[in-house]
DNA sequence: CGTCGAATTGATGTCATTCAACTACAGTGG
DNA sequence: CCACTGTAGTTGAATGACATCAATTCGACG
């Protein structure tokens, strides 16, 4: 299950062994307990965490100080608050650990430094912020119009794994219902006898 | 309001003006009248459009048949569908004038060429990105709880120029409700005596 | 002037929220 | 080991917000 990101960079990424070992050497490594805050409102995010076990989330409070979750990151994802890094601008949202967690810190410095060594690296940076879009489009044309049960039903597709590592009131967080009405919706489903696994 | 896209390579990308006027001048150009598809669903989209002078919208259909939009494009923007282009497969949005517009087709080979010219180019289409997932997510975190009113007054602060420009039905799908929903919106908003401008 | 789509308005329906009570379970301290 | 506490999850009843359906008005355009 731990993934170590130099195995990251070179398998999915594609970079060289040779040039993965140097950019992971110069990275620093963190453990977080379950509950710990890795980035706070206000604080400004100064680089990306790379989950290479356990499991975050990160998440933005509403005006009634609802928590509306962005993303989950488990093993091999990637969580950061994008505008805060980017613009140097202070975070408005948290990043927590749901339970013990060991991240890599990827700072603006491996960035250079991954840009200078390695043009795949590049490509490879370019395609995981594509990703990110391409996810956050489904995500909006989810939540213009579909249902609480298609919500559901479609987070379990995309994330199957994550079912049973989240808590329930979470994921409702994250399909912008409401913890009661996940678990009508669950209820419903489990009466016409479907089965999640 | 007409925008010619060499000035704002020069003055929004901050590239030279010797290499502006050289990638521009291997673009093309095309008009479109009010209402003509410019991208069509399962049509491979093979580029950007920079809008020069008019308005488009991007949408997708839901399962139900109700239009989803994605964004809308004044002058000065680009619109695409980005999954599509950049990983080559075909686009499940539409592209759509919603009046008269000029565009500017913005290819592979011009992205190219521009990352060799100028790594100026570079930092200014990471930024793009950037801002369009920024803009995203605020659109998440809208829609995961926020009220029909509340929807719309943020729209109005983001996009007042849109206001006058964009059909109230397009505005009440861009925000996930209804146009009747959002003409009673705008009747008690009325009535608070709130004015838009 | 007549037509067609956009916008408004009213009546009614539906789905999800809210509030409250209750169960289950894990962690804590006596 | 057992009570005490707090959090997650479930369930029920009442409410509310938005959707739906239908009728009407408005406005642009041929």
């Amino acid at each position: 299950m731990e993934i170590n990101f130099d195995s990251y960079l070179i398998q999915t990424a594609g970079l060289p062994e040779k040039e993965a070992k140097t950019l992971y050497h110069n990275l620093q490594k963190k453990e977080y307990k379950k509950g710990a805050i890795l980035l706070d409102k206000g604080a400004p995010c100064k680089h990306s965490f790379f989950v290479e076990k356990g499991l975050l989330r990160s998440y933005m409070l509403a005006d009634d100080g609802k928590e509306h979750i962005i993303q989950f990151a488990p093993e091999n994802w990637f969580i950061v608050d994008r505008s805060s890094v980017y613009f140097n601008d202070s975070s408005d949202s948290y990043i927590e650990a749901i339970e013990d967690t060991e991240v890599v810190l990827i700072d603006e410095e491996f960035f250079c430094q991954a840009k200078e060594i390695s043009s795949v690296f590049n490509k490879f940076n370019d395609k995981l912020l594509h990703n990110h879009i391409r996810q956050m489009q489904k995500r909006i044309n989810l939540l213009l119009g579909a249902s609480a049960e298609t919500r559901y039903l479609s987070f379990i597709k995309m994330y199957p794994d994550l079912l049973l590592r989240v808590p329930q009131w979470m994921i409702a967080s994250y399909l912008g219902i409401t913890p009661e009405s996940l678990s009508r919706v669950r209820k419903e489903l489990a009466t016409k006898n479907f089965k999640p696994n």
